[in-house]
DNA sequence: CCTGCCGCCTGCGCGC
DNA sequence: TGCGCGCAGGCGGCAG
């Protein structure tokens, strides 16, 4: 699943694709690739001919690209399997192609699952972000981000400590499959209720998720099954150092105990019942 | 405001 | 061999 490294990947690999080049038609294949967008498919396709693009940027998952015409912005979330690939006849699942006025191959927005969407937006009016994503939390990655406001925010929540790493509004960028290696790393039960936790082991907490997820975006991402690749078609390597997401029944890497993999939020969650045991305090809820 | 939960989708792998 | 079903999950919206 695409989660702040694979979209990093992704913007990185968008950047030498795209900078400098002007648009010159856009085709859209499935309709529901627009899904977000507030006008018509014909007044998208007429405010993007002719545009070039200047930059492409990030906050969590979310990648936007910015125009010669400053007003304009393209907004990007990739969902569960969006994937940008340079137009070529092999491409699968393509739901919208974006033709250049150059000779070279256009780009491809493909997705299997069409979970993923992409958007006409305009600049939020106090943060210098898209106006949809304005209640997205800065991401660890951010140069503005700071943790001590975080760690703060986090004490208040009520929900599992799980659903706090999940929660995009509180720290952006993080995924299932982040969440699970940095409470594994962590020795924190995903169902811990987030205010139960002290500073320094929230401190720890969040230090992993950084540490976790700037490790995966040095392996290039994370590709568990095959859905997320990057622009160039890449595979990420971090799937093989994963220490607990898709490891329920295997052995875990600290103490070989059987790891678990529960019910959360419905969505699954793995974790090793020795190093990550249940807690006291737990939120009121069903543990499965 | 805070919290929990539903529904949107497609392809794969499993069991019968 | 073939078919049906469960599973995977980010996020917006909505109910309580």
């Amino acid at each position: 699943m695409p989660e702040l490294p694979e979209v990093e990947t992704v913007r990185q690999g968008l950047e030498p694709l795209t900078i400098g080049r002007t648009i010159a038609q856009v085709s859209v294949k499935h309709p529901r690739a627009l899904r977000r967008n507030a006008g018509s498919t014909a007044a998208f396709k007429k405010s993007l001919t002719g545009k070039k693009i200047q930059k492409v940027s990030r906050r969590g998952k979310y990648l936007w690209f910015e125009f010669d015409d400053s007003h304009l912005l393209l907004v990007a979330h990739l969902g569960l399997s969006g994937q940008f690939r340079p137009t070529a006849k092999n491409v699968r699942h393509e739901r919208l192609r974006i033709n250049f006025a150059d000779d070279l191959p256009g780009l491809s927005f493909c997705d299997q699952r069409t979970f993923g969407a992409l958007y006409l937006d305009e600049w939020a009016a106090t943060t210098p972000v898209p106006s949809s994503i304005s209640h997205i939390a800065l991401d660890p990655f951010d140069s503005a981000f700071e943790l001590d406001p975080v760690i703060e925010r986090t004490r208040t929540k009520q929900v599992p400590i799980k659903a706090a790493l999940l929660d995009q509004t509180l720290i952006s960028g993080v995924g299932n499959i982040y969440a699970d290696e940095s409470l594994w790393r962590s020795k924190i039960h995903p169902l811990t209720r987030a205010s139960a936790l002290s500073r320094p082991r929230l401190r720890e907490l969040f230090q992993n998720v950084n540490d976790v997820m700037s490790e995966a975006l040095g392996s290039g991402g994370t590709t568990f099954d095959g859905l997320y690749v990057s622009v160039n078609g890449e595979s990420g390597a971090f799937s093989q150092r994963l220490d607990a997401y898709g490891r329920g029944g295997q052995a875990c890497r600290r103490c070989g105990k059987k790891m678990v993999r529960e019910k959360f939020a419905n969505r699954s969650s793995v974790r090793c019942p020795k190093c990550q045991p249940v807690p006291k305090s737990m939120p009121r809820r069903r543990a499965s």
